[in-house]
DNA sequence: TATGAATGAGCGTTCATTCAT
DNA sequence: TATGAATGAACGCTCATTCAT
């Protein structure tokens, strides 16, 4: 026996997604939820179809329904746990923040970089959010109400920095949070799925956040275009 | 005039709203493109039917092929329609600016009033959109190209500020209009389409995106908070 | 001309039995209501198929559904619209009763003539029937309220008989009614949907009947047969 | 025996049903044949699935298919051996019959009294009977053949009262059979499947076939209503 | 004996689309 | 211009059955 033409391994060159999955030795069942989380990014509920979810994920479309019910219910279950190892990330990476505005800077940060780290499995917190279409309105509140623990998060730091003085002390804690999430949204969006490319889009997030909750902003601003006669 | 055979009342007290847009003598090829509108933006593009628009607009659904051609064709429609009263409006409304900082605050304090204004059609732009759900992979790009019109109106501005020292010359164009709209985007859609009520956020939205091109925001951060890691 | 061999018309040799319906320039929707009381009736409710009512009446199965909802209404429409054939034809049947036996009399006959002469569609009334499986149990007090209809005009006759004497009035309405019905039931099931062949059985049944209302059998019973503990 | 490590009471409070089974220490083998009886006999063929079967018994699915192999013959074997149980039970109480008429009278009340005492399993007789439906039409005939074990044992007490001169001699056996059969089935049926509530149905329903069997019951009938036209 | 993972045929249903009128 | 009958691809889902453990 030489090693010349000999392939070491009995390597299966064209390996499928699919087959490479199971490779892994991958249980099916969490093959499915991680399968689910990528079509569901990358389509959208609507358009997903519970065989595409199998296909990917090697197996036979009824194992889907078997693990997980009906699509509804893999759709969030697909999303929740994407929220949930965002939600232990960003508690995990905030927790050495040395001030409120520190912490508001990290968690931005730290959830910009989760979605890197998550490229194929993180759009589907982009479909399964209160933000984005509601085509289950059954679950509108409950997805509502599990996206509130990111902004809650978000809410603590302003509050914590509006308190060390780290945060212009005059802005509506709510509002701020929701604006703050509405750049880091956003950001991702624009990078994940539109067509757009804006290269330094992630750092210059981090840094308009920073700068309008920073203490000297406002007194910069001329009066007249302080007020505004907006009402919602 | 007599009153021989003329009801004194031409009341018809139930009148359908399906009805009503006949009723108006809004010729019928409108009042698809104005049904498509709220049906598509209520419950996005797949959830809507064909038969959900001929009814709201008190049509036979056959009418409705008839003058779009088929589904997505009517949505494109509906949504670019839209898209271009927005534009209208902005310039309209924005052609008095100041400055650069006047032109971003009038240009956001009006896509706001304009959302409010347009309460039941408005959200087709919202599923019309690249933020959002690529449920028409064929149409990405033109949706794409056709939103590049809102951001570059919006850049135009931050460049116009930079130009005449009314918005902090450091910030890059590209990225800050984006951020802006980012801001303008999750205040409409957490105001339209979540369940959450964040009363002041519009006007809230307006101060926060000044703030941060205020040439003062950036002096106040303290170096550490500055430099920022994150690659797109 | 001569009729030896030549067709007269151009009759089409293998018709189907699909076929043959669009011949008759039966309208769609009938034949589908139509075929559906067929199959229904010869297979059951849960072992038919909209594509077997759709193949039998030679049309696409999405007409089913546009004509009849869903297979739960088809049902319930092919039965309820044999119920009224039968209480039509009942009704006109009956209308020269002579006595309330005779009544009985002719009720039962009737009864048993019509499911002769729609030996292929009656059946779908066996399946559609409170005393048949349950499958539709959202269906089962709708379906149990109008049969009462049949037997209640069974009851009246008996009740009519007990006053112009032609029926023993000791027996009780109610119950007497339902013992009736088991009888043409029983009669009809057996010649319709068992492989059993009893052939005297339609023309015995009506003396059967007859025999226990009439007002001498009781007085024969030896008094230890009376008796009994049974209680429902 | 010490009382040391014994729990006082083994008291299990919230004992579900299937636990119950296997607390009887019932064979799981019986267990599933019951449960099968009781689920079949509820919901029908169809609507029954195994792993109502199983989870009724309290045990996994697979066992299921593991005794009785598939649906169609844990379907037949349920039912048969309800038969069977109902033959030996209707053999015993009618051994003691005085007459042929006696027979009849003895057979009706035990085979009422038997659907009683076996409230939740009879049902299953109601399904797999050759006046059901038929959904299972391999088995068709099988069916039919046991059930005559039934039909022929009351068809020997009317030959036996002919004989004896308890029965008008003039009824047809087989015909008379049924129709006594008929009599049974829709008392049964009525009080165990429709929604209908006929509370001395039970009673009537003997003292109905009695008179229809006795012999004075013809003499009284007007000649008038004695023929019939009918024919199978 | 006992389990439940795994499969896929077949179901009811939805709905965009076409087309004769 | 306006209608709605008619079609059938494609979907989510159920569930009997098989089989490795």
């Amino acid at each position: 026996m030489n090693g010349k033409s000999m392939p070491l391994t009995e390597s299966n060159p064209p390996l499928t997604e699919a087959a490479a999955k199971q490779e892994n030795s991958m249980p099916k069942k969490t093959a499915i939820l991680h399968s689910a989380q990528e079509v569901f990014g990358q389509h959208g509920y609507s358009t997903t179809t519970m065989k595409m979810v199998a296909e990917k994920a090697g197996v036979a479309f009824g194992l889907v329904a078997h693990y997980y019910g009906n699509k509804e219910s893999l759709f969030i279950t697909a999303g929740f746990s994407m929220i949930d190892d965002l939600l232990a990330t960003l508690s995990h990476k905030t927790r050495k923040a040395r001030s409120g505005l520190d912490g508001v800077r990290l968690f931005v940060e730290s959830y910009l970089t989760f979605t890197q780290e998550h490229r194929r499995t993180f759009p589907v917190l982009i479909r399964c959010s209160p933000f984005s279409d509601v085509e289950l309105p059954a679950e509108r509140e409950r997805i509502a109400e599990k996206f509130l623990e990111i902004i809650h998060a978000l809410q603590a730091f302003v509050r914590r920095g509006q308190q060390d003085g780290s945060i212009n002390p005059e802005l509506p804690e709510a509002e701020t949070a929701f604006l703050i999430y509405s750049n880091i949204v956003g950001a991702v969006r624009t990078t994940m799925i539109t067509p757009y490319n804006v290269p330094g889009l992630y750092a210059e997030t981090v840094r308009y956040v920073v700068r309008s909750l920073s203490v000297a902003a406002e007194s910069s601003i001329p009066p007249f275009l302080r007020p505004s006669s907006l009402v919602d």
